[in-house]
DNA sequence: CTTCATTTCTTTGCCCACAAATGATTAGTA
DNA sequence: TACTAATCATTTGTGGGCAAAGAAATGAAG
């Protein structure tokens, strides 16, 4: 097999050159994107998975972990942990629904709520920081939405 | 602040709005794509970022941590344990570079060398797990990059 | 040659993330 | 009612991922 020469460079058609990984922009990208949060949500005393469960919460409170889980794509076993550390945060409580003695309500204290009014700057910042047009963020975004979709989450 | 009546759900306006989080977007997607590596990588022994690493080895060997580093956008804490579990595996070797015994060679095994060839049936394999238009993936791939880029990554 | 800063990797500590197993509760069924 | 299955959260174990501190080698400057 003969490589074309207007291909100078042969790693253009080899499917494991990691440029071409859409795998590898999805995850570079998610974890330098999410490197951007670090400063702004420090302040906050929020990691980026907290912030995501607030941003949940100032939703719908209270919300079960089932339903939260379902909202945010995650596994019970990684937000047990998560929402305990909340809890000690002050942030949320954490109790049994009397419906349901299975099920765990997760309702946010008045901390939680007051909280919001900081991270409603939150999304301001990193699109500052991205130097982005807003438009082709959106675009992105839906691209990604389509693509949690086909991968069936 | 009125809301717009042609507006009926009032969380089309709110920045907060998880649906409107390219974080979350973005965080979902990568977690829930890289989920459907792993049933296609553990017939080869991989994890995700294993896998992303041998990618980057199969570009070339050896190379040093930094190397891969710079490559796979990690830091050399998260490197080092995970390539001494490849090295547990048989499909590297690491030893000090002779000309400056800072630098850790990472050089592939023959056994490392050879996985390349079940490697190559996963983009495919992929492709097909996620049933999406091509051009659109790799519309999307491009997109990343330049988020990445925007990210200071 | 000696000192000091820089570079490179490793270690430690903390936080996700998920599979699998566990325990507790509820729902369904005979 | 009693038995079984399903549901929900938690625990355990493994493996990322990074900041900060540490250790070793190199480089630079006096």
């Amino acid at each position: 097999m003969t490589v074309n020469p207007q291909h100078p460079d042969p790693r253009a058609l080899d499917p494991l050159a990691l440029d071409r990984q859409v795998c590898f922009a999805l995850a570079a990208a998610s974890r330098s994107v999410i490197g951007l949060y670090r400063p702004v949500l420090e302040p906050l005393g929020l990691t980026h998975p907290q912030y995501l469960v607030m941003l949940a919460l100032w939703e719908r409170s209270p919300r079960t972990v089932r339903d939260i889980g379902q909202a945010l794509r995650l596994e019970p076993a990684t937000l047990s942990p998560l929402l305990k550390r909340l809890e000690s945060a002050g942030l949320v409580t954490r109790e049994r629904n009397p419906d349901d003695e299975r099920a765990l309500d997760v309702e946010l204290t008045g901390a939680g709520r007051a909280l919001r009014q900081q991270a409603e700057r939150v999304p301001g910042q990193i699109v500052e920081r991205l130097g982005m047009d807003v438009t082709e963020l959106e675009r992105t975004r839906d691209a990604l939405t389509r693509l949690l979709a086909a991968s069936g989450a």
